[in-house]
DNA sequence: CGTCGTCTTGACCAAAGTCAACGCACGTGG
DNA sequence: CCACGTGCGTTGACTTTGGTCAAGACGACG
Protein backbone atom coordinates (compact mmCIF):
# COMPACT_ATOMS: atom_id res chain seq x y z
CA UNK A 1 0.00 0.00 0.00
CA UNK A 2 2.98 2.19 0.64
CA UNK A 3 4.55 1.68 -3.03
CA UNK A 4 3.50 4.80 -4.42
CA UNK A 5 4.84 7.12 -1.86
CA UNK A 6 7.61 5.24 -1.50
CA UNK A 7 8.14 5.67 -5.41
CA UNK A 8 7.26 9.38 -4.90
CA UNK A 9 9.62 10.05 -2.34
CA UNK A 10 12.88 8.16 -4.22
CA UNK A 11 12.44 10.68 -6.68
CA UNK A 12 13.39 13.11 -4.36
CA UNK A 13 16.53 11.41 -3.19
CA UNK A 14 17.67 8.04 -1.84
CA UNK A 15 15.66 6.27 0.90
CA UNK A 16 17.89 4.47 3.22
CA UNK A 17 16.63 1.03 4.14
CA UNK A 18 15.60 2.01 7.33
CA UNK A 19 12.98 4.74 5.86
CA UNK A 20 11.57 2.09 3.49
CA UNK A 21 11.21 -0.34 6.72
CA UNK A 22 9.57 2.09 8.49
CA UNK A 23 7.29 2.90 5.10
CA UNK A 24 6.64 -0.51 5.04
CA UNK A 25 5.95 -1.75 8.64
CA UNK A 26 3.61 1.03 8.98
CA UNK A 27 0.33 -0.43 10.05
CA UNK A 28 -2.16 1.20 7.97
CA UNK A 29 -6.07 0.81 8.26
CA UNK A 30 -7.36 1.60 4.45
CA UNK A 31 -11.10 3.33 4.88
CA UNK A 32 -13.15 4.48 1.80
CA UNK A 33 -14.35 7.68 1.55
CA UNK A 34 -17.38 8.59 -0.99
CA UNK A 35 -16.64 11.45 -3.49
CA UNK A 36 -17.90 15.05 -1.95
CA UNK A 37 -16.91 14.52 1.39
CA UNK A 38 -14.69 16.45 2.92
CA UNK A 39 -11.04 14.40 4.52
CA UNK A 40 -10.16 17.79 6.04
CA UNK A 41 -12.69 20.59 7.17
CA UNK A 42 -11.41 24.22 6.72
CA UNK A 43 -10.72 25.46 10.75
CA UNK A 44 -10.49 21.64 12.20
CA UNK A 45 -6.94 20.96 14.17
CA UNK A 46 -5.77 17.66 12.70
CA UNK A 47 -4.15 14.95 14.71
CA UNK A 48 -2.83 12.82 11.92
CA UNK A 49 -1.98 12.87 7.84
CA UNK A 50 -4.35 10.89 5.22
CA UNK A 51 -1.89 8.94 2.82
CA UNK A 52 -4.18 8.36 -0.14
CA UNK A 53 -4.25 5.27 -1.52
CA UNK A 54 -6.94 5.56 -4.31
CA UNK A 55 -8.83 8.10 -6.02
CA UNK A 56 -8.32 11.88 -6.59
CA UNK A 57 -8.39 14.46 -4.21
CA UNK A 58 -8.17 18.21 -3.70
CA UNK A 59 -7.75 20.98 -1.20
CA UNK A 60 -9.91 24.24 -1.62
CA UNK A 61 -10.67 27.55 0.05
CA UNK A 62 -14.47 29.05 0.10
CA UNK A 63 -14.09 32.97 -0.45
CA UNK A 64 -17.14 34.79 1.91
CA UNK A 65 -19.19 34.94 -1.34
CA UNK A 66 -19.27 31.06 -1.73
CA UNK A 67 -16.89 30.76 -4.48
CA UNK A 68 -14.83 28.02 -4.76
CA UNK A 69 -10.79 27.62 -5.58
CA UNK A 70 -9.20 24.42 -6.02
CA UNK A 71 -5.73 24.68 -4.59
CA UNK A 72 -4.23 21.17 -5.93
CA UNK A 73 -5.17 18.05 -6.38
CA UNK A 74 -3.35 15.12 -5.03
CA UNK A 75 -2.95 11.68 -6.20
CA UNK A 76 -2.65 7.99 -4.49
CA UNK A 77 0.83 8.43 -2.73
CA UNK A 78 0.39 11.39 -1.49
CA UNK A 79 0.57 12.11 2.22
CA UNK A 80 -2.34 14.96 2.86
CA UNK A 81 -1.30 17.39 5.16
CA UNK A 82 2.13 17.86 6.58
CA UNK A 83 0.74 21.49 6.41
CA UNK A 84 -1.77 20.32 9.28
CA UNK A 85 0.78 18.98 11.16
CA UNK A 86 3.08 22.04 11.07
CA UNK A 87 0.45 24.73 11.38
CA UNK A 88 -1.84 23.45 13.29
CA UNK A 89 -5.14 24.80 12.30
CA UNK A 90 -6.41 23.85 8.58
CA UNK A 91 -7.04 26.86 6.93
CA UNK A 92 -8.11 25.13 3.64
CA UNK A 93 -10.13 22.26 3.24
CA UNK A 94 -9.18 18.70 1.53
CA UNK A 95 -12.01 17.19 0.25
CA UNK A 96 -12.56 13.59 -2.16
CA UNK A 97 -13.06 14.38 -5.88
CA UNK A 98 -14.07 10.81 -6.31
CA UNK A 99 -14.39 7.64 -4.35
CA UNK A 100 -11.04 7.51 -2.14
CA UNK A 101 -9.08 5.37 -0.05
CA UNK A 102 -7.43 6.92 2.75
CA UNK A 103 -5.41 5.57 5.36
CA UNK A 104 -4.53 7.72 8.71
CA UNK A 105 -0.87 8.22 9.82
CA UNK A 106 -0.54 9.79 13.57
CA UNK A 107 0.89 12.78 13.35
CA UNK A 108 3.14 11.91 16.39
CA UNK A 109 4.48 9.19 14.10
CA UNK A 110 5.37 11.09 11.25
CA UNK A 111 7.06 13.95 13.62
CA UNK A 112 9.04 11.28 15.20
CA UNK A 113 10.34 10.29 12.13
CA UNK A 114 11.15 13.78 10.98
CA UNK A 115 12.98 14.94 13.90
CA UNK A 116 14.00 11.58 16.54
CA UNK A 117 15.48 9.52 13.59
CA UNK A 118 17.33 11.23 11.04
CA UNK A 119 18.69 7.62 9.98
CA UNK A 120 15.18 6.71 8.38
CA UNK A 121 16.12 9.58 6.03
CA UNK A 122 12.88 10.35 6.02
CA UNK A 123 12.89 14.23 6.85
CA UNK A 124 14.11 15.34 4.13
CA UNK A 125 12.25 13.71 1.75
CA UNK A 126 9.05 14.70 3.21
CA UNK A 127 10.34 17.88 3.09
CA UNK A 128 10.83 18.20 -0.38
CA UNK A 129 7.50 17.00 -0.82
CA UNK A 130 5.70 19.79 1.05
CA UNK A 131 8.21 22.54 -1.00
CA UNK A 132 7.46 20.62 -4.26
CA UNK A 133 3.62 21.21 -3.46
CA UNK A 134 4.60 25.04 -2.63
CA UNK A 135 6.29 24.90 -5.82
CA UNK A 136 3.00 24.00 -7.46
CA UNK A 137 1.38 26.75 -5.91
CA UNK A 138 3.55 29.71 -6.86
CA UNK A 139 2.95 28.62 -10.42
CA UNK A 140 -0.98 28.62 -10.06
CA UNK A 141 -0.14 31.88 -8.90
CA UNK A 142 1.52 33.07 -11.97
CA UNK A 143 -1.56 30.52 -14.00
CA UNK A 144 -4.66 32.32 -12.38
CA UNK A 145 -2.79 35.48 -12.26
CA UNK A 146 -0.85 36.72 -15.78
CA UNK A 147 -2.87 33.79 -18.39
CA UNK A 148 -5.92 34.01 -20.35
CA UNK A 149 -8.16 31.53 -20.36
CA UNK A 150 -6.83 28.76 -23.19
CA UNK A 151 -3.27 29.15 -21.64
CA UNK A 152 -4.50 28.89 -18.38
CA UNK A 153 -6.64 25.53 -19.44
CA UNK A 154 -3.65 23.99 -21.19
CA UNK A 155 -1.17 24.63 -18.67
CA UNK A 156 -3.24 22.92 -16.05
CA UNK A 157 -3.77 20.12 -18.38
CA UNK A 158 -0.26 20.14 -19.08
CA UNK A 159 0.45 19.99 -15.44
CA UNK A 160 -1.94 17.25 -14.68
CA UNK A 161 -1.41 14.99 -17.69
CA UNK A 162 2.61 15.16 -16.34
CA UNK A 163 1.98 14.47 -12.82
CA UNK A 164 -0.69 11.54 -13.44
CA UNK A 165 1.65 9.59 -15.60
CA UNK A 166 4.16 9.66 -12.59
CA UNK A 167 1.51 8.78 -10.81
CA UNK A 168 1.16 5.82 -13.20
CA UNK A 169 -2.61 6.63 -13.93
CA UNK A 170 -2.29 6.98 -17.37
CA UNK A 171 -1.61 4.86 -20.66
CA UNK A 172 0.27 6.68 -22.82
CA UNK A 173 -1.56 10.39 -23.81
CA UNK A 174 -4.64 8.64 -22.46
CA UNK A 175 -5.18 9.92 -19.02
CA UNK A 176 -7.72 9.07 -15.88
CA UNK A 177 -9.10 12.61 -14.93
CA UNK A 178 -12.30 11.33 -13.60
CA UNK A 179 -13.61 15.30 -12.65
CA UNK A 180 -16.14 17.08 -14.11
CA UNK A 181 -15.89 20.87 -15.93
CA UNK A 182 -16.91 22.70 -12.76
CA UNK A 183 -13.56 21.11 -11.29
CA UNK A 184 -11.55 22.54 -13.33
CA UNK A 185 -13.23 25.88 -13.63
CA UNK A 186 -12.47 26.26 -9.93
CA UNK A 187 -9.17 25.13 -9.80
CA UNK A 188 -8.51 27.66 -12.88
CA UNK A 189 -10.34 30.49 -11.45
CA UNK A 190 -12.77 30.61 -15.08
CA UNK A 191 -16.66 30.10 -15.03
CA UNK A 192 -17.84 27.10 -15.60
CA UNK A 193 -19.69 27.85 -19.34
CA UNK A 194 -16.27 29.27 -20.39
CA UNK A 195 -14.59 26.28 -18.81
CA UNK A 196 -16.72 24.51 -21.47
CA UNK A 197 -15.93 27.21 -24.43
CA UNK A 198 -12.14 26.78 -23.55
CA UNK A 199 -12.07 23.60 -23.39
CA UNK A 200 -14.22 23.04 -27.13
CA UNK A 201 -11.50 25.47 -28.38
CA UNK A 202 -8.66 23.29 -27.44
CA UNK A 203 -10.42 20.23 -29.18
CA UNK A 204 -11.10 22.02 -31.95
CA UNK A 205 -7.57 22.88 -32.17
CA UNK A 206 -6.94 18.92 -32.18
CA UNK A 207 -4.51 18.90 -28.53
CA UNK A 208 -6.61 17.14 -26.16
CA UNK A 209 -9.87 15.42 -26.10
CA UNK A 210 -11.58 15.09 -22.47
CA UNK A 211 -14.78 13.98 -21.35
CA UNK A 212 -16.25 10.41 -19.45
CA UNK A 213 -13.49 10.91 -16.95
CA UNK A 214 -10.40 10.72 -19.15
CA UNK A 215 -8.39 13.34 -20.79
CA UNK A 216 -6.34 12.72 -24.11
CA UNK A 217 -3.30 14.66 -25.10
CA UNK A 218 -3.57 14.63 -28.81
CA UNK A 219 -0.84 16.65 -29.35
CA UNK A 220 1.42 17.02 -26.74
CA UNK A 221 3.75 19.69 -28.17
CA UNK A 222 0.86 21.94 -29.39
CA UNK A 223 -1.15 21.63 -25.84
CA UNK A 224 2.89 22.45 -23.89
CA UNK A 225 2.77 25.28 -26.27
CA UNK A 226 -0.76 26.54 -25.68
CA UNK A 227 0.16 26.37 -22.10
CA UNK A 228 3.24 28.11 -22.13
CA UNK A 229 4.35 25.27 -19.99
CA UNK A 230 7.72 24.74 -18.78
CA UNK A 231 8.05 21.98 -16.23
CA UNK A 232 10.64 22.60 -14.39
CA UNK A 233 8.82 23.67 -11.42
CA UNK A 234 7.71 20.57 -11.04
CA UNK A 235 11.36 20.10 -10.50
CA UNK A 236 12.22 16.26 -10.01
CA UNK A 237 8.94 15.39 -11.95
CA UNK A 238 10.02 17.53 -15.20
CA UNK A 239 12.03 14.33 -16.44
CA UNK A 240 8.80 13.04 -18.38
CA UNK A 241 8.17 15.99 -20.34
CA UNK B 1 21.20 41.31 13.48
CA UNK B 2 19.32 38.39 14.10
CA UNK B 3 16.50 39.38 16.36
CA UNK B 4 13.80 39.82 14.18
CA UNK B 5 14.34 36.45 12.63
CA UNK B 6 14.31 35.02 16.36
CA UNK B 7 11.47 37.27 16.91
CA UNK B 8 9.41 35.62 14.24
CA UNK B 9 10.55 31.91 14.96
CA UNK B 10 9.08 32.79 18.59
CA UNK B 11 5.94 33.07 16.99
CA UNK B 12 6.22 29.76 15.94
CA UNK B 13 6.51 28.30 19.23
CA UNK B 14 8.99 28.37 22.09
CA UNK B 15 13.05 28.61 20.95
CA UNK B 16 15.67 26.32 23.02
CA UNK B 17 18.50 28.45 24.41
CA UNK B 18 20.59 26.94 22.30
CA UNK B 19 19.06 27.14 19.33
CA UNK B 20 19.04 31.06 19.88
CA UNK B 21 22.69 31.12 20.91
CA UNK B 22 23.18 29.53 17.29
CA UNK B 23 21.36 32.03 15.53
CA UNK B 24 23.20 34.43 17.84
CA UNK B 25 27.02 33.53 17.32
CA UNK B 26 26.17 32.98 13.07
CA UNK B 27 28.93 34.92 11.38
CA UNK B 28 26.98 37.57 9.55
CA UNK B 29 28.32 39.84 6.51
CA UNK B 30 25.53 41.91 5.85
CA UNK B 31 25.85 43.60 2.01
CA UNK B 32 23.83 46.20 1.01
CA UNK B 33 22.04 45.28 -2.64
CA UNK B 34 20.56 48.10 -4.67
CA UNK B 35 16.86 48.10 -5.51
CA UNK B 36 15.65 46.17 -8.41
CA UNK B 37 18.30 43.67 -8.51
CA UNK B 38 18.31 40.10 -8.40
CA UNK B 39 19.02 38.42 -5.08
CA UNK B 40 18.31 35.17 -7.03
CA UNK B 41 17.77 34.37 -10.35
CA UNK B 42 15.30 31.68 -11.59
CA UNK B 43 17.06 28.65 -12.94
CA UNK B 44 20.21 29.32 -10.51
CA UNK B 45 21.41 26.51 -8.11
CA UNK B 46 22.21 28.72 -4.86
CA UNK B 47 24.40 27.26 -2.21
CA UNK B 48 23.16 29.58 0.47
CA UNK B 49 19.97 31.30 1.90
CA UNK B 50 19.74 34.71 2.26
CA UNK B 51 18.77 36.66 5.86
CA UNK B 52 16.77 39.47 4.80
CA UNK B 53 18.20 42.43 7.43
CA UNK B 54 16.77 45.13 5.65
CA UNK B 55 14.63 46.80 2.83
CA UNK B 56 11.78 45.13 0.95
CA UNK B 57 11.56 41.66 -1.53
CA UNK B 58 9.69 39.70 -3.59
CA UNK B 59 9.81 36.42 -5.04
CA UNK B 60 8.69 36.69 -8.97
CA UNK B 61 8.01 34.27 -11.90
CA UNK B 62 8.12 36.08 -15.30
CA UNK B 63 5.64 34.58 -18.04
CA UNK B 64 6.73 32.98 -21.45
CA UNK B 65 5.37 36.22 -22.76
CA UNK B 66 6.98 38.91 -20.41
CA UNK B 67 4.54 39.58 -17.81
CA UNK B 68 5.82 39.17 -14.23
CA UNK B 69 3.67 38.00 -11.57
CA UNK B 70 4.81 38.74 -8.23
CA UNK B 71 4.71 35.95 -5.96
CA UNK B 72 5.26 37.07 -2.30
CA UNK B 73 6.70 40.20 -0.49
CA UNK B 74 9.70 39.57 1.62
CA UNK B 75 10.65 41.51 4.98
CA UNK B 76 13.55 42.52 7.18
CA UNK B 77 13.96 38.92 9.35
CA UNK B 78 13.02 36.43 6.74
CA UNK B 79 15.27 33.51 5.98
CA UNK B 80 15.25 33.67 2.08
CA UNK B 81 15.09 30.61 0.28
CA UNK B 82 14.98 27.33 2.08
CA UNK B 83 12.91 26.16 -1.13
CA UNK B 84 16.28 26.18 -2.99
CA UNK B 85 17.70 24.57 -0.25
CA UNK B 86 15.31 21.87 -0.47
CA UNK B 87 14.94 21.90 -4.05
CA UNK B 88 18.18 22.81 -5.56
CA UNK B 89 17.08 24.60 -8.76
CA UNK B 90 15.19 28.18 -8.07
CA UNK B 91 11.78 27.93 -10.12
CA UNK B 92 11.72 31.39 -9.41
CA UNK B 93 13.65 34.57 -9.16
CA UNK B 94 14.16 37.04 -6.09
CA UNK B 95 14.23 40.58 -6.49
CA UNK B 96 14.95 43.64 -4.26
CA UNK B 97 11.68 45.97 -4.39
CA UNK B 98 13.84 48.50 -2.53
CA UNK B 99 17.59 49.43 -1.77
CA UNK B 100 18.34 46.13 0.56
CA UNK B 101 20.96 44.22 3.26
CA UNK B 102 21.07 40.96 3.32
CA UNK B 103 23.66 38.24 4.98
CA UNK B 104 24.36 34.68 3.17
CA UNK B 105 23.75 31.67 5.38
CA UNK B 106 25.43 28.47 4.06
CA UNK B 107 23.31 26.23 3.19
CA UNK B 108 25.51 23.63 5.13
CA UNK B 109 24.98 25.05 8.24
CA UNK B 110 21.09 25.36 7.65
CA UNK B 111 21.06 21.66 7.15
CA UNK B 112 23.13 21.41 9.73
CA UNK B 113 20.72 22.51 12.35
CA UNK B 114 17.76 21.02 10.85
CA UNK B 115 19.32 17.30 10.39
CA UNK B 116 21.94 16.92 12.84
CA UNK B 117 20.75 18.91 16.10
CA UNK B 118 17.30 18.71 16.90
CA UNK B 119 18.46 19.98 20.64
CA UNK B 120 18.58 23.59 18.60
CA UNK B 121 14.82 23.33 18.01
CA UNK B 122 15.13 25.12 14.85
CA UNK B 123 14.16 22.47 12.19
CA UNK B 124 10.35 22.44 13.27
CA UNK B 125 10.55 26.12 13.64
CA UNK B 126 11.51 26.89 9.89
CA UNK B 127 9.74 24.22 8.62
CA UNK B 128 6.42 26.43 9.97
CA UNK B 129 7.68 28.95 8.75
CA UNK B 130 8.00 28.13 4.36
CA UNK B 131 4.39 26.43 6.17
CA UNK B 132 3.77 29.78 6.43
CA UNK B 133 4.78 31.18 3.27
CA UNK B 134 2.94 28.24 1.52
CA UNK B 135 -0.02 29.16 3.46
CA UNK B 136 0.24 32.65 2.06
CA UNK B 137 0.24 31.62 -1.79
CA UNK B 138 -2.75 29.16 -1.21
CA UNK B 139 -4.87 32.43 -0.36
CA UNK B 140 -3.24 34.16 -3.24
CA UNK B 141 -4.36 31.75 -5.61
CA UNK B 142 -7.89 32.46 -4.05
CA UNK B 143 -6.77 36.38 -4.34
CA UNK B 144 -6.35 36.23 -8.02
CA UNK B 145 -8.33 33.54 -9.10
CA UNK B 146 -11.58 34.07 -7.63
CA UNK B 147 -12.04 38.13 -6.04
CA UNK B 148 -12.78 40.87 -8.03
CA UNK B 149 -10.02 43.90 -8.33
CA UNK B 150 -11.35 45.53 -5.60
CA UNK B 151 -11.60 43.11 -3.16
CA UNK B 152 -7.94 41.75 -4.62
CA UNK B 153 -6.15 44.93 -3.59
CA UNK B 154 -7.85 45.49 -0.21
CA UNK B 155 -7.19 41.55 0.42
CA UNK B 156 -3.37 42.38 -0.26
CA UNK B 157 -3.61 45.81 1.63
CA UNK B 158 -4.50 44.02 4.71
CA UNK B 159 -2.11 40.91 4.30
CA UNK B 160 0.76 43.34 4.43
CA UNK B 161 -0.53 45.70 6.58
CA UNK B 162 -0.64 43.14 9.07
CA UNK B 163 2.54 41.72 8.34
CA UNK B 164 3.91 45.04 8.45
CA UNK B 165 2.78 45.62 11.86
CA UNK B 166 3.98 42.48 13.17
CA UNK B 167 7.64 43.16 11.63
CA UNK B 168 8.01 46.51 13.56
CA UNK B 169 7.77 48.40 10.07
CA UNK B 170 4.37 50.43 10.88
CA UNK B 171 3.46 53.17 13.56
CA UNK B 172 0.01 52.43 14.13
CA UNK B 173 -1.98 52.13 10.68
CA UNK B 174 0.81 54.07 9.10
CA UNK B 175 2.98 51.49 7.53
CA UNK B 176 6.00 51.89 5.44
CA UNK B 177 5.46 50.02 1.68
CA UNK B 178 7.51 51.83 -0.56
CA UNK B 179 6.45 50.17 -3.79
CA UNK B 180 4.99 51.97 -6.69
CA UNK B 181 1.61 50.76 -7.92
CA UNK B 182 2.93 48.72 -10.63
CA UNK B 183 4.18 46.59 -7.86
CA UNK B 184 0.71 45.82 -6.74
CA UNK B 185 -0.20 45.59 -9.77
CA UNK B 186 2.29 42.70 -10.55
CA UNK B 187 1.01 40.70 -7.07
CA UNK B 188 -2.12 40.59 -8.01
CA UNK B 189 -2.67 40.08 -11.46
CA UNK B 190 -4.05 43.41 -12.55
CA UNK B 191 -2.83 46.23 -14.90
CA UNK B 192 -1.07 48.97 -13.64
CA UNK B 193 -4.05 51.60 -14.81
CA UNK B 194 -6.61 49.03 -13.19
CA UNK B 195 -4.41 49.33 -9.93
CA UNK B 196 -4.54 53.05 -10.42
CA UNK B 197 -8.49 53.07 -10.66
CA UNK B 198 -8.97 51.16 -7.72
CA UNK B 199 -7.05 52.28 -5.39
CA UNK B 200 -8.69 55.61 -6.28
CA UNK B 201 -11.58 53.90 -5.45
CA UNK B 202 -10.23 52.38 -1.60
CA UNK B 203 -9.23 55.98 -1.02
CA UNK B 204 -12.51 57.33 -2.18
CA UNK B 205 -14.47 55.26 0.15
CA UNK B 206 -12.05 56.45 2.66
CA UNK B 207 -10.63 53.37 3.55
CA UNK B 208 -7.01 54.13 3.07
CA UNK B 209 -4.41 56.40 1.69
CA UNK B 210 -1.69 55.55 -0.39
CA UNK B 211 1.46 57.41 -1.65
CA UNK B 212 4.72 58.47 -0.94
CA UNK B 213 6.54 55.32 0.05
CA UNK B 214 3.37 55.20 3.06
CA UNK B 215 0.40 52.96 3.32
CA UNK B 216 -2.25 54.39 5.85
CA UNK B 217 -5.31 52.04 7.17
CA UNK B 218 -8.01 54.82 7.21
CA UNK B 219 -10.75 52.97 8.07
CA UNK B 220 -9.37 48.64 9.32
CA UNK B 221 -12.75 47.27 9.88
CA UNK B 222 -14.17 48.69 6.25
CA UNK B 223 -10.81 47.54 4.44
CA UNK B 224 -10.71 44.22 5.73
CA UNK B 225 -14.42 44.17 4.50
CA UNK B 226 -13.60 45.47 1.04
CA UNK B 227 -11.32 42.48 1.06
CA UNK B 228 -13.14 39.90 2.75
CA UNK B 229 -10.34 39.56 4.80
CA UNK B 230 -10.00 36.25 7.01
CA UNK B 231 -6.70 36.55 8.78
CA UNK B 232 -6.73 33.23 10.08
CA UNK B 233 -4.93 32.00 7.09
CA UNK B 234 -1.81 33.80 8.53
CA UNK B 235 -1.88 32.09 11.18
CA UNK B 236 0.30 33.02 14.54
CA UNK B 237 0.51 36.24 12.84
CA UNK B 238 -3.64 36.55 13.01
CA UNK B 239 -3.71 37.65 16.09
CA UNK B 240 -2.94 41.14 15.50
CA UNK B 241 -6.26 41.62 13.90
C1' DC C 1 15.11 73.73 -16.91
C1' DG C 2 14.36 69.41 -18.92
C1' DT C 3 13.83 64.52 -18.34
C1' DC C 4 12.26 60.43 -16.49
C1' DG C 5 9.38 57.67 -13.77
C1' DT C 6 5.01 57.44 -11.74
C1' DC C 7 0.39 58.27 -11.54
C1' DT C 8 -3.94 59.76 -13.61
C1' DT C 9 -7.61 60.23 -17.02
C1' DG C 10 -10.45 59.25 -21.01
C1' DA C 11 -11.96 56.55 -24.90
C1' DC C 12 -12.28 52.32 -26.61
C1' DC C 13 -11.86 47.19 -26.78
C1' DA C 14 -11.63 42.39 -25.56
C1' DA C 15 -12.08 38.72 -22.39
C1' DA C 16 -14.69 36.46 -19.49
C1' DG C 17 -18.99 36.34 -16.59
C1' DT C 18 -23.98 35.82 -16.26
C1' DC C 19 -28.42 34.24 -17.38
C1' DA C 20 -31.39 31.24 -19.55
C1' DA C 21 -32.67 27.53 -22.36
C1' DC C 22 -31.88 23.10 -24.05
C1' DG C 23 -29.94 18.38 -25.04
C1' DC C 24 -28.24 14.32 -23.44
C1' DA C 25 -27.00 10.40 -20.62
C1' DC C 26 -27.87 8.03 -16.63
C1' DG C 27 -30.14 6.25 -12.82
C1' DT C 28 -34.48 5.56 -10.23
C1' DG C 29 -38.89 4.19 -9.40
C1' DG C 30 -43.42 3.17 -11.18
C1' DC D 1 -39.71 -1.23 -19.92
C1' DC D 2 -40.67 3.38 -19.86
C1' DA D 3 -41.25 8.07 -17.64
C1' DC D 4 -39.08 11.16 -15.07
C1' DG D 5 -35.66 13.74 -12.72
C1' DT D 6 -31.05 15.17 -12.16
C1' DG D 7 -26.45 16.48 -13.24
C1' DC D 8 -23.48 17.80 -16.77
C1' DG D 9 -22.28 20.01 -20.85
C1' DT D 10 -23.46 23.19 -24.61
C1' DT D 11 -25.16 27.30 -26.88
C1' DG D 12 -26.70 32.05 -27.58
C1' DA D 13 -27.51 36.79 -26.14
C1' DC D 14 -26.11 40.14 -23.37
C1' DT D 15 -23.39 42.50 -19.58
C1' DT D 16 -19.52 43.50 -16.87
C1' DT D 17 -14.90 43.80 -15.72
C1' DG D 18 -10.73 44.87 -16.59
C1' DG D 19 -7.10 45.61 -20.38
C1' DT D 20 -5.10 48.63 -23.84
C1' DC D 21 -3.64 52.77 -25.86
C1' DA D 22 -2.61 57.42 -25.72
C1' DA D 23 -2.13 61.77 -23.67
C1' DG D 24 -1.16 64.63 -19.97
C1' DA D 25 0.07 66.09 -14.92
C1' DC D 26 3.19 66.04 -11.42
C1' DG D 27 7.28 65.73 -8.84
C1' DA D 28 12.11 64.24 -8.00
C1' DC D 29 16.39 64.80 -9.59
C1' DG D 30 20.25 65.74 -12.49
Amino acid sequence: MVAPLIRKLERFGPLPDEGRRALEGLPLAAEPVVADRDLFHEGEHPRHCLLLLAGLACRYKTTEDGRRQILSFHLPGDLLNLTGLLLGQMDHGIGALTPVEVAPVPHATVLDWMENRPRLGLGRLLWRDAMLDAAIWREWVVNVGRRTARRRVAHLLCELALRLRAAGLARGDICDLPVTQSVLADATGLSEVHMSRTLQDLRGAGLIEFGGGTLVVRDWDGLKDAGGFDPRYLHQLAAAA
